[in-house]
DNA sequence: GATGAATGAGGGTTCATTCAT
DNA sequence: TATGAATGAACCCTCATTCAT
């Protein structure tokens, strides 16, 4: 039961902060959904800091992973390996859509742990990020670009599915936990790259926006 | 002190919404920060809600008549009234950035209040994207495309440096609020609607993609 | 404008402090059922407290004057006396229900000033009543009995149709504001005052209960 | 500490309920007086309300079962039958001074939960005495009457020296919570029973006074 | 390992009241 | 005279957490 309890208090935990927000679920909330004891939460978790902290542990070591997995095969290619990167992340958040959108948006409130967390893997990300970009710019892959604005318009494309999914569900009718939804998206963010990425229009020579 | 006292309490508590979220900020905070009794706060928004629909409401009227003045314009082109918006939302945005922030934040969660807010904006939103879209495809100016994908890129390209500012600054070293920053972007949104909406690229005759 | 909304704010007061008692009546409840300032009622009464006085003060002023009224009768005897009183203090309890009914509820919590009024009309009520008696008891008229616990019976016979008029109507089926039950609930009371307090049953002799 | 905490909240409670009316009470007063934490009260009654509906339950569970158990020796014939209800409820409500003070004081407020409660108990007991006054008049015990005006003299005796005991005690000298009343009270309650309700005087044949 | 009792801090809100206008 | 703004205290309640069992 040990086991099991701790899963179903993670599960209950992304539910509720993903409704509600992390400052407005209660530890009785979560302990209430999950069929245990309040108290339970602090033996597993020590904290309902701790429970947050597990949560993003558990989101973004997946996620670095995905990229780091994909950036392996970045000899086949800077375009290749964000295609795959893409791929990947966009099946990764539509798998778990709850814990993706309610990381998205804790990620930019202010706190001690959260943002010791998201040091670590936000530098990692853009590693990889630039290292594929400025492989892409050698290998005239990509056309030259300032990398940070790059990371926006890719992190943009790939996360905004994912930050108001009710809004994505009533207002645009898309539901981007469907496959039917990552495939079609997916050729979205391909063309992003293929299009604006790859644009082969003569760019006045040397210009590399910083 | 009228006037004064209101506005104090408006720019504490976008300030503090935007630091700690709306559930993690307390009336009190609020108040001292604004040097006010926290019972103005009731008597001026009558409730932590109204506050918070106050803050929507302020945002989201601007917002959408930045999308209707450029609206206004349509008869010159799809395009370029795309790109005005654009411009004019980013600027907006920029001005407004903690306010942006947190409303783009508070946005996703399960609320009645914000709900009912939303469900107003989105859809005028929403109408004037599919307005201008439909235009530019009768004109040829777009390449046909689903317009819901279409609102999710623009809106992800748009939303996007504002809803991580303390990312953008610490790991990307870009500052959103920067009129440079919003030059720099603006140029980035364009280079989208030129190469990826607007591409000539031949599409395969009759494909509208659904 | 002056007099009316004076009285206006009493109405409301009377209404409110019945329906949920004194301490569960707000001043801005009172305020704007009597469509006035909430700091109107700090002009004309000082305080709620002054409120609550004035609201005591003009309920037992009138009750005393009835009794002190009909005590001017006594020489045509204690019974005759004594009928009269009760017809007196019905009519004008029925006459103003709320008022009645609010103040016989808050007359038993303990507060100051509700301790001083009473304290005056108390002694002034048992005065007049002991001194009835009295005069019943040397005129044959009363069979002997202890004045304490016939006060007693004889303001509870007054008292409780008034002390929860719901019950009364919602259970009983009695209407105390009605003339139809004044009437009927006086025989009542005159009967008790025929049978049991008149009773010519032979008691032991000299025994004066105490 | 378990029982003893719920028992001494409730204990605290009554009397300050007692003194002050139910919204005169603080949660603070209640825990302090019960040397007890004030989140304790919420933990054992959840609410204030909580708090308020268990001792009307208390009050009126034991209150009815007086009636009811009473009521078993009906064959004994209704007068026997009403003299042993006045003397338990008398005895009852003496031993239980402040909670019964207190409960017919908040009775006559509006309140969702009062009345919820009220309107079991209410018509439980109105059952009893109806039946019993109905057995009265069928074997000529009672001299026909309305039944409502009879229970609100009987109640009305029953009540009057609980409903403000401070003046039993200030003003009239008597004591309810003492034996010495209650015998003596006790005796007045017979005599109505004896000498207005069973009163042989002939009465117009047949006139029920509706 | 799991739980019910209890706690102190702080939550949002309402209160009666005051004061400048 | 009458009122809108503002205040500080107190309201009830919920919070995350601890601890003995």
């Amino acid at each position: 039961m040990n086991k099991n309890a701790k899963e179903a208090i993670v599960k209950a935990a992304i539910s509720l902060f993903n409704s509600n927000g992390y400052s407005g679920t209660s530890i009785r909330d979560i302990a209430s959904l999950a069929n245990v004891n309040p108290a339970a939460i602090a033996y597993h978790f020590k904290n309902k800091t701790g429970l947050l902290e597990y949560c993003f542990m558990h989101f973004f070591e997946q996620y670095i992973s995905k990229i780091e997995d994909a950036y392996a095969f970045i000899d086949r290619g800077a375009k290749e390996c964000l295609k795959r990167i893409a791929a990947d992340l966009l099946f990764y958040q539509s798998e778990h859509i709850q814990l993706t959108s309610f990381v998205y948006r804790e990620m930019s409130i202010e706190s001690q742990v959260v943002r010791e967390i998201m040091s670590t893997y936000s530098l990692k990300e853009k590693y990889y990020f630039q290292k594929i970009f400025e492989r892409g710019f050698e290998w005239n892959e990509f056309r030259p670009h300032s990398i940070p604005y790059l990371i926006i318009q890719l992190k943009g494309l790939l996360m905004m599915p994912f930050m108001n999914t009710r809004y994505m569900r009533e207002v645009l009718y898309v539901f981007p936990n469907e496959p039917f939804f990552q495939q079609k998206y997916l050729k979205e963010i391909h063309l992003w790259i293929d299009k604006t990425l790859c644009s082969d229009v003569p760019i006045k020579k040397g210009a590399v926006i910083k």
